[in-house]
DNA sequence: TCTAATGCATAAGATAATTATGTATATATT
DNA sequence: AATATATACATAATTATCTTATGCATTAGA
């Protein structure tokens, strides 16, 4: 992490959503993906991401498929039926956050 | 904690936000608070909140001022320059972070 | 040839919670 | 009168989740 903070917790909800939408994705793919959405503002560290994606897998919530590109390892996740369901789960948990966070802070912004 | 999740890093900035609006609140009187204002959702624990009073009031971001009420104690905290310094940030700080969760799980809400 | 990028991984330490206790007084209920 | 609940503080043990540092290996670019 570098720049804007990433407040714990989060990691997991945003590896369960990329995946979600990109099908698949290797470990290494994540952290640019994140990097290039929030514009460098976040920055996934490695050592944050490969331990939560082994959590993640051993959980059941993601499978794992080795290959090889250019003689160099890479290792593609997607979310299992449960990893579905959970990504769900955590979606709702964020915005249940971030309501919940809106009516202590009664921020400028609003959610609509 | 009870129900909804509280992101880690998040409750230094509820209590500062409340300080700021109240002027000066003691500890179980911010957790009646969260719990109304969020109806229920978000419950600080104790061992959450007490720990982290202490920790900004060393920082210097919180003053204590001691009172007996019914014969009961009670510790009101408000906010030190630098503790009106600091909610500024931790605001700007909870809606970057809002913002690139925004961008990466391009949810159904928006943030205007 | 050296550096940066790509790609994985883990260990040590820091931080910030949860859970479980503990103390004490006041109020409401049976 | 006894008991439970609410008010009000506190800390210790444990757990989860990060950061920082390090390591290995290959490929691309300066």
């Amino acid at each position: 992490m570098a720049n804007s903070k990433l407040y714990k917790g989060s990691l997991n909800t945003i590896i369960l959503k990329l995946l979600d939408e990109k099908g698949k994705m290797y470990g290494y793919e994540i952290t640019q993906k994140v990097k290039d959405l929030t514009k460098g503002e976040l920055q996934i560290t490695e050592g944050a991401l490969y331990p939560a994606l082994h959590k993640l897998e051993a959980e059941g919530l993601l499978v794992v498929e080795v290959a090889k590109v250019d003689n160099r390892l890479r290792k593609y996740y997607k979310l299992t039926k449960e990893g579905e369901k959970e990504t769900a789960n955590k979606l709702a948990e964020l915005e249940d956050f971030i309501r919940s966070m809106q009516h202590l802070v009664n921020p400028k912004w609003n959610i609509q």
